[in-house]
DNA sequence: GTCAACCCCCCCTTTTGGGGGGATTGTTGA
DNA sequence: TCAACAATCCCCCCAAAAGGGGGGGTTGAC
């Protein structure tokens, strides 16, 4: 396992990553690997199949057709297995969905076309940087085995390490720090009040300073975002970890 | 390992999950823990001593002195090393933080405080999931001391299942599975589309369809919602999985 | 003495929220 | 097979809220 992470941080090329995660999942006792970001890949190149320096994160040695039919029809859109993977932020096998989001019948249906192209039980460990797009790398078995119980908390440390070595090769060749936007106290606390629907007249009413007041925090906060509304700024400062999306919902 | 996974997905309590990380913490050869969300405290009530069932993750057998300290201060503004723990999905060591962040005066302050209240170096195990307040695991151990080198991959698997047990702890507490709300693909479109700082008229163009229309499907995602105002809309739509946050920031 | 945070007021336009009224499809289940 | 229903569209109106300018001021930290 060490010599994996050790192997894995000096990477600096694609094709090296992939190789070593097809010996390792293989070793592993799995069948497959997909080390991708969960982007819905209509608006960019279909590039699924190799990682793109400075683009996107994504490696897999799914059956050919099966990647085909995942960029045709845009699955990444609505594989439960990835909006399971924004539930949590440590592996889980795909036969424990149910626990983490509510399963539809095109979710079934889904996990039926993928096994009815090779793609059994799988073991996924989700991947989320904030600020860049939620990702996973996903361990699976053919239908009709079993994922190898043993293997799992190794599968999960070599997920995370192998995402890493993905991102970390895209970002070498990038190298792109985005600073976290600074907002003062009273900014926060105005946004999360728009968070959660309130309006300027009211937000004055619970500080108990002026609506004016109000909108300057609102109007200084979305030119430091540089957004227009304040919409976006709600979910930029959500992204930023300014506020927690639960404080939102309350 | 595997029983302290086992062991922690059964804990329904604050404090047992206390216990065990304090053990295993030990057993690892680290002096501290503090497993936490990295919310700005200031505008929400003074909790991050223990954990408020439905509300924050946050516990750490930290000195008493540096706890307060730490809250008082709002330290978790601009603690380099919670900075560093939104910039990657793996455990780090703290002294390897400037390949993570450009570390800026502040940032040296804070781990000189840090040092002087007798946390040394330490290990910081991320876990962003989207949509929540972002969190991490850290294990310290005391000034001088040097880090468990061996023991660095256990504390990897240790921190991310520490941290996914805390916040089944509290969603478990939480009133349990909440339906998601249905939506149509033309609304989730234009959900999308508001979140992204489009007007009405925008999305009629980019649609293709009337003006009308559009404010036809937000004020019935709205009324679906049970919310008033469109930030609120989009901020459910994205707690319910229906958008990947990263969608809205492109 | 500069700067950031905090606070207040004015004006005007555009966008929104919240009603009302329609129509056409395709699916679904009694 | 036919009624019910959900999803897709379109139009009107009006009041409230947000967006985008401008102009002030105090305080405390560096």
């Amino acid at each position: 396992m060490q010599s994996f992470i050790d192997i894995s941080r000096g990477l600096r090329n694609p094709a090296d990553l992939e190789a070593l995660l097809q010996s390792i999942t293989k070793e592993m006792g799995f069948d497959h690997f997909a080390l991708m970001q969960h982007v819905d890949l209509t608006p960019f190149e279909k590039e699924l199949g190799h990682m793109v320096t400075g683009q996107l994160i994504g490696l897999s040695d799914y059956p050919e057709n099966w990647i085909n039919q995942y960029i045709d029809d845009n699955i990444v859109a609505y594989d439960p297995v990835l909006l399971a993977s924004q539930r949590t932020n440590v592996g889980f096998a795909w036969s424990q969905l149910d626990q983490l989001i509510d399963l539809k019948r095109p979710h079934f249906e889904q996990l039926e076309r993928g096994r009815q192209a090779g793609i059994g039980d799988g073991f996924t460990v989700p991947s989320n940087v904030p600020g860049e797009a939620n990702g996973s790398c996903n361990f699976v078995v053919k239908a009709g085995r079993e994922l190898p119980a043993k293997e799992l908390m190794m599968a999960q440390l070599v997920g995370s390490y192998a995402f890493e070595a993905g991102r970390s090769i895209i970002t070498h060749a990038k190298t792109n720090i985005v600073e976290k936007t600074q907002l003062s106290p009273r900014q926060i606390e105005c946004i999360a009040l728009v968070g959660r629907g309130k309006t300027d007249w009211e937000i004055s009413r619970i500080l108990g300073i002026a609506e004016s007041t109000v909108k300057d925090y609102i109007n200084d906060a979305k030119a430091r975002y540089n957004v227009v509304k304040r919409v976006q700024m709600v979910i930029r400062a959500i992204y930023d970890g300014h506020l927690p999306l639960s404080e939102l919902l309350r």
